[in-house]
DNA sequence: TTAAATAATTAGACATCGTTCAATTAACCA
DNA sequence: TGGTTAATTGAACGATGTCTAATTATTTAA
């Protein structure tokens, strides 16, 4: 066939980057088939790679829409929040993964090859991951450490997300921890309340 | 051929893996090929099958050889050292996992389908990982918290494990994260020698 | 010594995968 | 209407994991 009116190559991309963000969301990253994405959306394997060019940037493009849907769940349940709002934002980061595994799994058992930079887009997504928590932190910290909170940001972005992939990963399970988020919050009110490390 | 006396079956396991630990070191996950480990030991792909019986189960040595060898750095870099245990016990750490980056992050990119668990003898191999923190961490703790050793160790395995994964993966080289490792020391000291959470 | 049983090894066949690309089809424009 | 352009196809290719009937070597028994 030729140029189709019902889809524009926008409308495409998306029916491609939905269906397949299902795709891999049900069977995970290993078992992630461009084919089958293309045979579910009525299209053939050739149009598949016509728009995204390789399997690694399709993948990339789905793993940009988990980053997507992750930061929205963040902010939505950290709306309104007073209580204790690290305490919400952890259990909303480890609700997101448990809910949505494969597909939050699958972002960290992507790897470019050697040397190749993520597309700037992409950086992006999960930069404003990173912005939502700095500014979580920021919160926390006493007037006086504002200026840690970008570094401490990071580093309990890494803390949990430890946590989080051992949980997942069921590491834990045999290692006999029941309560993966207690231990993350346990360590991240360690270093927002905690005092300077003794040595 | 048929029976071959050069070679006996716990011998030629040992070709398969040592082979397909060298495989794997090099061009990572990913692109592992078992015919390509086949090949370079001079058998055919069947034989691979017939010892394994299964690719998840080559997989599944060939990271149990990395948790091994792991360990075993582990230990050695701690042995008679006195100074700060912790700071060096979390460089190797790290040390490893750089040095080894392909089989360190193929560990975590390979998962079991669901439901089902590892092996025993794999079990045991990150236990004794484990355990290694365990004592570590012991070791650490005033005498009237040497209960919480085990908890604790889990946490800050799973901790070190967040900034070590953040460090191979380029998360933290486009977050700005430059010293990996002073940020997991930093959280580990924080609930090593750290007061009581405040909530 | 010879024949039967056993164990190890092979290689071809199969289905599936990512990838490429010449051919085809439909829409648009002059 | 005819020509240009853009979208779409599906066959072909090489490589993968997996299975298995056939083959080969070794050991055991007669």
């Amino acid at each position: 066939m030729g140029r189709r009116s019902d889809h524009s190559r926008k409308e495409l991309r998306e029916m491609i980057v939905a269906e397949g963000h299902r795709q891999i969301s049900e069977v995970g990253f290993a078992r992630f088939s461009a084919r089958e994405v293309a045979k579910r959306i009525g299209y053939s394997i050739g149009t598949i790679y016509n728009v995204f060019g390789t399997h690694d940037q399709l993948i990339l493009a789905l793993n940009g829409r988990t980053l997507e849907l992750w930061r929205a769940y963040l902010e939505r349940q950290l709306e309104g929040e007073t209580h204790d709002r690290l305490k919400r934002a952890i259990e909303a980061y480890f609700e997101f993964a448990v809910s949505h595994r494969h597909a939050w799994t699958a972002v960290y058992d992507f790897h470019l090859p050697e040397g190749v930079q993520a597309p700037d887009d992409y950086q992006g997504k999960v930069m404003a991951i990173f912005d939502f928590v700095v500014a979580e932190v920021a919160r926390q910290l006493p007037p006086e450490r504002t200026g840690e909170a970008a570094a401490l940001a990071r580093s309990l972005l890494a803390t949990v997300h430890g946590h989080c992939h051992f949980a997942l990963s069921g590491t834990f399970e045999y290692l006999g921890e029941t309560d993966p988020v207690g231990a993350a919050l346990a360590r991240a009110k360690d270093a927002v309340g905690g005092r300077e490390p003794s040595a």
